[in-house]
DNA sequence: CTGAAAGCGCTTACAG
DNA sequence: CTGAAAGCGCTTACAG
């Protein structure tokens, strides 16, 4: 592997050169013409150690996820790593597994390595988290979950679940169980159960049971058939596209027809949803948007451009086939 | 950010004492404490750029994906992740988006940032793959394909294949389509369809036709009904689990009822084939363990080690209820 | 347009 | 155990 040195000796001129060479300052056309022959016959590579050395910072942007088997985090990715490229910035991922331990220590951890920019796909936001983000001086933007004083994209989960209540309404359920998650989770846990909340209120006689899971389908899969037996519900509304789906295998198991016996709808909009039978009636998030979205604020912050602490991302309500259209009368 | 100078002096030692502390060099108690507490004033963060330069390698292992938004990809993450933390090793992800050119340029772009090893999830392996491979000096091990000249951990595509056809002939199924992909993908294309027609060619008497299509599930939800109306297979085996899915909503689509008018299997073992209805008989790869083992090797090369050429990672065939039993006399 | 030199923040022999 | 010095590979004023 050879240097900046090397390439100058054999080409014959000062390492400056060549280094103006490769960073676009004014040289001749002869000199440029020697230094071009001996990078191709040598296929030098600058290190980027000493690269990132001097100039003091990177073209890299962290991106802490705490899970990677998730759809919506895949499609978050996504969106993140196409707008970076355009923007010619690279992305780093960093996994916690959902240990939050190992979300501040990856936020650490990408300060080191003198990351641009930090993206975090957040479950949950501590004080811990505030204090680490206000510490290192680097811009941080948050996404999935919303605090006053960070940076966040967040999906417009309170919205999705007035609309989504609302048109559960519509179709004649008044006697619905939401199967929600742990409060901790603002998105997920208090934002979609507040926005359903108030489409239920707006109408009189509807009677409705909070239940709680966690997100693993195997844990919907146990909890669901309890509910059903016990409340007997006329509807499910669950809080993630997954609860959703061990909703629908559990009612199956059961020998329950959907949605002639049961209704069920989930969050997400996951690809999957559209393939089970019937399909899943969800609201659909963007995440592949919404990771766009938040690779161009955190290049914008970077850049020292300002940006308005919190941004929406849209959402869509997709009837498909799981839920049923009751008639009122016949309650 | 101070550097190790701003701690030296305010320390009141020379750098080299404070580095020796870094790195575990000996040094009195006294001077310990002193730089400790220092340290611990300042929030003192080593430069990984600097440290990289000196060193003249990093702890970093980049891995190359086809696409993000994989169950295969996810999981063989997860795999890779865990133990690259319990050695040390820290994993940089670089997305493809299922570009071959993009590949080429990533193994580049890792090669400069002198990571110690480069896992590449592969889906196709061309000429210029190895002439790169060749030129760049640094370990390479390819997962989920082989190649006499790489390390590589492959999936043991043809035997499951072949276990998967012998179990779908024992439940008589004689009149078989089997909707693969293009033969430019060795493992998916090649292998798991000579794995199954080894299988069928054990017995007599029993009418194999082969399709293609791609591994998207929207195209499987195309060509599904007219291969079911054209030549009316008692089963379809599918590729992968995404084909068999995209079979399954077809079939459904088509108003028939799985398996009693059509059995389907694919290669996978996806979670969500679990959650199907009826469940999916596919065969598991286990592509966690293939992450771990990939991990294994890699550090392995990196710190010299000898390994072999190919690691073969298992499979399971996992019998759900889509494929139907049926009565050999009776057709 | 080109070159010599200083310096980025660290590590590592080499003396003492 | 500790310090002074050289050097990793690059970039960037500063002269010429």
């Amino acid at each position: 592997m050879n240097t900046i040195a090397d390439i100058a000796k054999i080409a014959g001129v000062a390492k400056s050169t060549v280094s103006r060479y490769l960073n676009g300052g004014s040289i001749s056309d002869k000199t440029k013409k020697k230094i071009e022959k001996v990078m191709e016959e040598t296929g030098y590579m600058p290190n980027t150690f000493a690269q990132s050395l001097k100039a003091k910072k990177t073209n890299i942007i962290g991106i802490i996820v705490p899970r990677l088997d998730s759809y919506a985090t895949a499609r978050t990715l996504i969106g993140i790593d196409e707008f970076l490229r355009e923007c010619n910035y690279q992305m780093f991922v960093s996994n916690t597994s959902l240990d939050l331990e190992r979300e501040i220590e990856s936020i650490l951890t990408l300060t080191k390595q003198k990351v641009a920019g930090i993206i975090l796909l957040a479950t949950e936001i501590t004080e811990r988290h505030i204090e680490i983000i206000k510490t290192i001086q680097i811009p941080v933007i948050v996404v999935g979950q919303e605090h006053q004083q960070l940076y966040s994209i967040v999906h417009n989960d309170y919205e999705a679940a007035y609309e989504l209540g609302k048109y559960v309404l519509e179709q004649g359920h008044r006697k619905i169980a939401y199967l929600g998650v742990s409060e901790k989770d603002i998105a997920v846990g208090v934002k979609r159960k507040e926005g359903f909340k108030k489409a239920m209120q707006e109408i009189k006689g509807c009677e409705v049971k909070y239940f709680e899971t966690s997100f693993k389908i195997a844990e919907a899969l146990i909890k669901v058939p309890s509910i059903i037996k016990e409340y007997q519900p006329s509807m499910i509304v669950c809080a993630t596209d997954n609860i959703a789906i061990g909703a629908l295998k559990a009612a199956y198991m059961n020998g329950l027809t959907i949605p002639k016996d049961l209704s069920i709808t989930g969050f997400g909009g996951y690809e999957v949803t559209e393939m089970m039978n019937p399909g899943l009636t969800t609201a659909k998030f963007f995440y592949q948007d919404a990771g766009r979205m938040a690779a161009n604020s955190i290049v914008k912050l970077v850049n020292g451009e300002k940006i308005s602490k919190k941004t929406l991302s849209k959402f869509k309500i997709i009837i498909r086939e799981s839920v049923d259209k009751l008639n009122i009368n016949q309650l």
